[in-house]
DNA sequence: GCCGGTCAAGAGCGCTGCTCTCTTTTATTT
DNA sequence: AAATAAAAGAGAGCAGCGCTCTTGACCGGC
């Protein structure tokens, strides 16, 4: 009786797969506010009125496209930190910097999407903002690590960080356990540095000043490395 | 015969500025993809298509007020900047980054128009680019300013840029004259940063994780300047 | 006083998200 | 095996959108 039951609901499953990599294709095609769920079911050989089966909103499908994009970002940002060796702090940070720099180049749409300006009209679930933190997490290990080597030196040019921030460091350290309040400041000076970099990039603030901005990002993921406190 | 054709030129010109912003109001309501021609026309008591004698299309009305955006970001962190004395380079640069985020947060739908995703399908003209670099230009002037004066002490801790990177650091000097590539690289980083951050706070990436940004991103600014090398 | 240009208005095309109803298919229960 | 319940597809339709084309009114210059 399972079995038969899986059964419909396998072809469920592999329609609402379908679904979604179609609307994916045609989020790389035309963005966010091109993906229409009737070209969506036209493509699919449906009546438009079927997709509400299993998306009830166009809202709804975004959504999953949001979830599987910050899955496949924190995906790629895992196994290049993986591919490095773990007390190889400083390369396991490069490697991710240039991991999201990759997939944001190779998906700028599902990027837009997720770092980008929100559709106008959507509200993000909960269940995106789970998502999100996929690559956080490895980032937050990777400095958390450092620091328990004892190979992160921060350079002592910021200020301190003012005791009201203690309270919202304390919530970001759990990402970073341990690790004092100035180099949680850092590192989301750092994180955001990074996403406003690529943003720049990929949104064209770029145009007609940096040609070479391959170059331009490495240099810019080293100084970031530094001034974390990340050795040379 | 002139008073005449400038009489009715006035009133195009007047409309032309109701039509704006009128449109800039729904765009702090909606967004921008909830921006509607059909809207604007009804709330002037018009009919849909009278909009297009002053405007062509949507991309057009949507270009005017993202260079009305530019020029209003611009001449916020211009007079930002007027404000402090002129040897006050720290200063100057606080301010400017305030100003900046505090534009962002009452005009998150702009900013997004400008700083954000690109509307799809939307392609920018050059005259975006032009109004674009107006606060690049200030924040240029202040670090060149600072250069020459003798105050900026970049603190030592960048690998020097690699030598590919001297073609765009050229480009990029013109708004900073005389600046080493160095200076040029940090201020990128710098400048990416900021946007960076405020992009974070206003698209909601900090979404429980940041509930002060304020104190955060005052902080973040002093850091970034002293990685530039302004005085503390 | 007519003439040519300007502009508002209206109708209409093809598209969108979404809802409702109806029919067919599939699964479960008696 | 038949009856019932649940699920899914099909189709029509609503209101909205950007945009185009045509029509009729106004208005300054010859």
């Amino acid at each position: 009786m399972s079995s038969s039951r899986t059964a419909r609901e396998r072809v469920r499953a592999e329609l609402t797969r379908e679904i979604t990599d179609i609307a994916r294709g045609q989020l790389a095609v035309d963005g966010a506010a091109g993906l229409s769920l009737r070209a969506v079911a036209r493509e699919m050989g449906m009546v438009s009125s079927a997709v509400y089966r299993y998306f009830p909103s166009r809202d709804d499908l975004l959504t999953a496209l949001i979830i599987d994009g910050y899955n496949a970002v924190g995906e790629a940002v895992e196994q290049a930190d993986a591919a490095r060796p773990r007390e190889d702090h400083t390369g396991r940070w490069l490697a991710v910097c240039h991991a999201v720099r990759g997939w944001a180049l190779a998906h700028p749409h599902e990027y837009a999407l997720l770092y980008g300006s929100p559709v106008p009209g959507y509200r993000a679930p909960a269940d995106t903002v789970a998502a999100a933190v996929r690559d956080t997490v490895v980032y937050g290990r990777i400095i958390s690590d450092a620091w328990h080597a004892g190979t992160l030196n921060p350079p002592d040019i910021c200020p301190p960080p003012p005791p009201s921030f203690a309270e919202d460091a304390a919530r970001v350290r759990e990402m970073m356990p341990e690790v004092p309040d100035d180099v949680v400041a850092r590192a989301l000076i750092v994180w955001t540095g990074l996403f406003g970099w690529i943003g720049f990039e990929l949104f064209g603030q770029f145009t007609n000043a940096i040609l070479d901005p391959g170059t331009a990002f490495d240099h810019a993921a080293h100084c970031h490395a530094r001034f974390l406190g990340l050795p040379g």
